[in-house]
DNA sequence: GTCTATAAACGGATAGAC
DNA sequence: GTCTATCCGTTTATAGAC
């Protein structure tokens, strides 16, 4: 669908890749329902019509990206985190690969494969059924890093959703903002906010040496 | 416009404070873009043109709304903590009134006074730019005093924008989440997140006695 | 203040030619 | 694959009666 041109940028290759790229940046400037399609044409050189020939409507344009984003999301984030059975080193690597993911494919204006995944109204409960499913089980998984961490005392007394809920916040809030100015690199952002996100969660002892 | 009828539920009164609050309710609900002013109408029990009577247009609708949302945040959280000299106590004031500004006023479906401070493309760049401006204010209250701990050497080794966008972000996110099921209290929510971020920030010794 | 009626613009989506 | 033309529903907003 797209292709990393080697420093992290994302490039369209056919008609169709163009669509769902132009698509993506658009929906997140100005919103699902502010973005219209003729709006998506013409940011792609295309009429509106042209665009119905590659996709069947608007709202599956939508409903395929926020699959797609949450495809990378498992590919960059669950499978290399599953690997690691020490759930500190596990949770350490879900917060910065997912931190490093949200700012890796940042726009001007935004992050196109995670900030829609919270597009208010967007789908009709059929499609909001399947992604809301695919983000439960997600929540699920770095849940599941705490509750581990915590049986094991090496949690300060906070509630597993709670901690999950503020982690997933703090990441998921840095697409709005990440990227604006270079005065820090993103991996120095990712950094800090994986060491702010541990410390708040987890006992000092517990806490890896980079970020401790 | 509003009142608290005691349990911090928000109750309208005229008119025109019922439009204002359905708006608010609706605009979390679907978002600017898909309520319509015939949405807000038939929740209050009026035509659409008797709503015109009252509302200039949808937009300054909107501006309205989050100027009073920025409102209530100032008298709640920037007011009474700017009475706090030591920085410590002030940041704690900061985070827990936040968050319990957030949840306090959270509807069935999100924060009408919150979540929409960020409403994408709602507004055109000159009513864009008044609230922005107000935004960058709160900011760098936020950001002054985690620059005071920094400079007394309170603080881990962190950018202050980088821990205040953090801070907020997880904060905001809040608005998303609770107040969905009732093992929590909001209190004990709030605190619990206080402890989260000001353990993240703040060097254990510094960190006050009850999030320690 | 609230209504019915309607204007004017824009949205998603399709038909059919090339 | 891409175009022009168009259908049809919905939206913001207004006019004017009561």
């Amino acid at each position: 669908m797209l292709v990393y041109a080697g420093d992290g940028v994302l490039v369209p290759m056919s008609r169709i890749e163009q669509i769902y790229f132009h698509a993506a940046q658009l929906f997140v400037e100005k919103g699902f329902a502010v973005a219209s399609m003729s709006d998506i044409a013409e940011a792609v050189g295309i009429t509106k019509a042209a665009t119905y020939h590659f996709v069947p409507n608007k709202e599956e344009l939508l409903f395929n990206l926020m699959n797609f984003g949450l495809d990378i999301l498992e590919d960059d984030v669950v499978k290399p985190a599953s690997t690691i059975e020490d759930p500190a080193g596990r949770l350490t690597l879900i917060v910065k690969n997912h931190l490093l993911n949200v700012g890796r494919m940042k726009t001007e204006t935004g992050n196109p494969f995670t900030i829609f995944l919270d597009e208010p109204g967007g789908l009709s409960p059929k499609y909001r059924e399947a992604i809301d499913a695919r983000k439960r089980t997600y929540f699920e998984f770095v849940r599941e890093s705490i509750i581990a961490l915590r049986d094991a005392g090496h949690t300060h007394d906070v509630d597993p959703s709670v901690a999950t809920f503020s982690l997933l916040g703090m990441i998921i809030w840095m697409s709005r903002w990440a990227g604006r100015r270079n005065r820090m690199s993103l991996d120095q952002i990712a950094d800090e906010m994986t060491g702010i996100a541990l410390r708040g969660i987890l006992k000092p002892a517990v806490v890896p040496t980079p970020y401790h």
